[in-house]
DNA sequence: GCCCAGGAGTGTG
DNA sequence: CACACTCATGGG
């Protein structure tokens, strides 16, 4: 099946190949396809519009995409409150097309339990054979994140296996901690004890709690810092501590849309080290 | 070979 | 509270 979609602004690289999800990979012509709900999924800009392209029979994708690239985020709107910053205010507007997405709880908690201390590239190999062992085949070689009742039944001498390092044993825990109910329970809850819920999870800290809080469950005020977001804050608002009084500075200074200030943020940092150009700085 | 990575867990001062 | 140390390993 095939469709367009209306969504501004997208920019389907900065918002799908930077981090903030891993499975997505670019496709001829500046497209980029992955899994979404057991299908696979390919999109594409034309025009003004967002073409979408699902496996035939597809079931709800015109939702499932719309509901993973937040549709419904105002981002100018967003971009217009953030603009008001006056670090923000100078380069804001090239990153008018990054988005934050929404992942499924369970895979975005996985994910980044799995991010703790390696790099993107090798995160996205990690889920890449985590989804080969244990994840249900889509299409050709590509499979679903594993369902948690999947990493339940894994053993450990499997996980362990993987090339995940220290971290089978956090994918392990969560699975023997976590259940359906006990997810649907954190969605109830507002940020703050989300975020606390979630620190009392395996291989689930400051970072990664901000991270699941923010791309998992949508709650746009979180910021997640990492060694990036340590040197934009320090470079550009001479902020240095520790998590906690870097988070109170973020959520101050940012406030509800805080986790978009963190995108923009992040994504210049990481630009700024590979070209040396592209700076708010600047 | 060296350096680093979307850190967490644990122990100590 | 703040630090210090360890954890296991692939990508650049």
């Amino acid at each position: 099946m095939r469709f367009q979609l209306r969504i501004e602004p997208l920019d389907l690289a900065m918002t799908l190949g930077c981090g903030q999800t891993f499975r997505w990979r670019p496709a001829e012509n500046g497209a980029w396809t992955g899994p979404l709900d057991g299908q696979m999924v390919t999109l594409r800009r034309s025009g003004h519009l967002l073409s979408v392209e699902a496996s035939p029979g597809g079931r709800g994708v015109r939702e499932l995409v719309g509901t993973h690239l937040r549709i419904g985020d105002d981002v100018r709107k967003i971009q217009r409150a953030l603009g008001e910053d006056r670090v923000l205010s100078r380069g804001i507007d090239r990153y008018a097309g990054l988005r934050i997405v929404k992942i499924d709880e369970w895979e975005c908690l996985c994910s980044f339990a799995l991010a703790t201390y390696a790099n993107i590239p090798r995160i996205s190999k990690m889920i890449e054979t985590l989804a080969d062992r244990f994840g249900r085949r889509i299409a050709g070689d590509l499979h679903e994140f594993p369902s948690l009742e999947a990493i339940r039944r894994a053993p450990m001498a499997a996980l362990s296996t993987c090339g995940l390092g220290y971290r089978a044993n956090y994918i392990h825990d969560l699975g023997r901690q976590l259940d359906r109910a006990r997810i649907e329970e954190l969605k109830r809850l507002g940020y703050e004890e989300l975020r606390s819920e979630l620190m009392e999870l395996p291989g689930v800290g400051d970072k990664v709690a901000d991270c699941v809080s923010l791309f998992g469950f949508g709650r746009l005020e979180a910021f997640p810092i990492d060694v990036w977001m340590e040197r934009a804050l320090k470079r550009l608002y001479g902020q240095t501590g520790s998590y906690r009084k870097l988070r109170a500075f973020a959520t101050e200074r940012f406030g509800q849309y805080a986790g978009y200030a963190q995108e923009y943020l992040y994504f210049n940092e990481r630009a700024r080290a590979r070209k040396g150009s592209c700076d708010f700085s600047k």
